[in-house]
DNA sequence: AAACGTGACAACCGCAGTGTT
DNA sequence: CAACACTGCGGTTGTCACGTT
């Protein structure tokens, strides 16, 4: 037998929390802590909520240093970069933004970052809006979706972000990359920013090649340089070969370089129009994966789902 | 001034992993 | 070991304020 059950949800009060019941929870919180117990807590604080909604509230409103209000760019660019590489992992961004929570990035970015980055893109490559019928000659009969990559392509998307802030000229423009290869355990510390530092690097885009990450760590794979960007995503078992087996090359973006790579160059064609249609697209509908087969599998489906649609 | 639309944010829901009985 | 509770997370929905028509 399990334990009992967590609460009486007929008499259980929801929506938003009175100054009443913050203060309630507060004051318990303040002087008993949470117990480990949130199911236990409402009950013992005279409070007829549920436990997940009071630990909810307390994380999310009520707990010291919660950082409410405009996010910087420097906020921003975290925000960015980390969902470039590790999707939406929401709490594992919000413990690099200290006072923030998983729940106000979150919002931010589905209702500002978002289209702040959707805006930037379609404003830099002059993209005129596409309806049906227009994505529709976009998209070649023989486009292979296996090739897709959400990843690589917000990765583009957000170093094309960056590096409107970032020490940028035409040429050369350097914005912080973390490092794929660190441990998933550096993002999962307790709010410390500091461990994490180790996952942060600087990459550049020089002329047509991705310069690596620098080194900042004792380990061998940031030893790279002036390598290319697929070179790169591919050392990094981010991408797969050309040509190798469907199952390993789902990361690969039919680029513009002939062999396969995807490069950013403002000068020339930056990106392929269909790969920034998909940005967006993917952006809209909020299938950002990482490393994540089965979801990759999913959006897959789901982008030829929407392709039939057009045909 | 009322109706409607939109954006921002708080809160809820459902799922998955883990712990407890 | 099975069954169930607990916890944390990400996605979604609800609500409110404000702007526009």
């Amino acid at each position: 037998m399990g334990r009992a059950p967590c609460c009486d949800k007929a008499n259980v009060k929801k929506g938003p929390w009175s100054p009443e019941e913050d203060a309630k929870l507060k004051e318990y919180i303040d002087k008993f802590g949470t117990g480990g117990n949130w199911i236990a807590l409402p009950q013992k604080a005279g409070l007829k909520r549920c436990g997940k909604s009071c630990r909810l509230r307390w994380l999310n409103y009520l707990r010291p240093n919660i950082k409410h209000g405009e996010f910087s760019d420097e906020e921003d660019r975290v925000i960015c970069s980390l969902y470039a590489n590790i999707g939406s992992r929401w709490s594992i961004i919000a413990a690099q933004l200290p006072g923030r929570t998983d729940n106000d990035i979150k919002n931010y970015w589905n209702t500002k970052l978002k289209k702040k980055l959707m805006g930037f893109v379609s404003s830099s490559h002059k993209i005129k809006p596409l309806n049906h019928h227009h994505y529709q000659h976009q998209i070649p009969t023989n486009y292979n979706y296996n090739n897709y990559s959400p990843q690589i392509s917000l990765f583009q998307t957000s170093s094309l972000l960056i590096s409107s802030n970032y020490n940028t000229n035409t040429n050369n423009t350097t914005f912080p990359c973390y490092d794929i290869n660190a441990p998933i355990s550096n993002f999962l510390s307790n709010g410390a920013s500091t461990s994490c530092t180790s996952g942060i690097t600087t990459s550049t885009f020089q002329e047509n090649n991705f310069v690596g990450p620098t080194a900042t760590s004792s380990d061998e794979s940031y030893g790279v340089s002036n390598l290319d960007f697929h070179t790169y995503m591919y050392n990094n078992g981010v991408i797969g070969e050309e040509g190798e087996d469907q199952g390993n090359s789902k990361f690969l973006i039919s680029g513009n370089n002939g062999g396969g790579g995807c490069y950013v160059d403002e000068q020339q064609n930056p990106l392929d129009y269909s790969s920034l249609e998909e940005i967006k697209e993917l952006i809209s509908t909020n299938h950002v994966t990482c490393n994540n087969n089965n979801l990759l599998l999913d959006h897959e489906i789901k982008i030829e789902e929407k392709v039939m649609m057009y045909y």
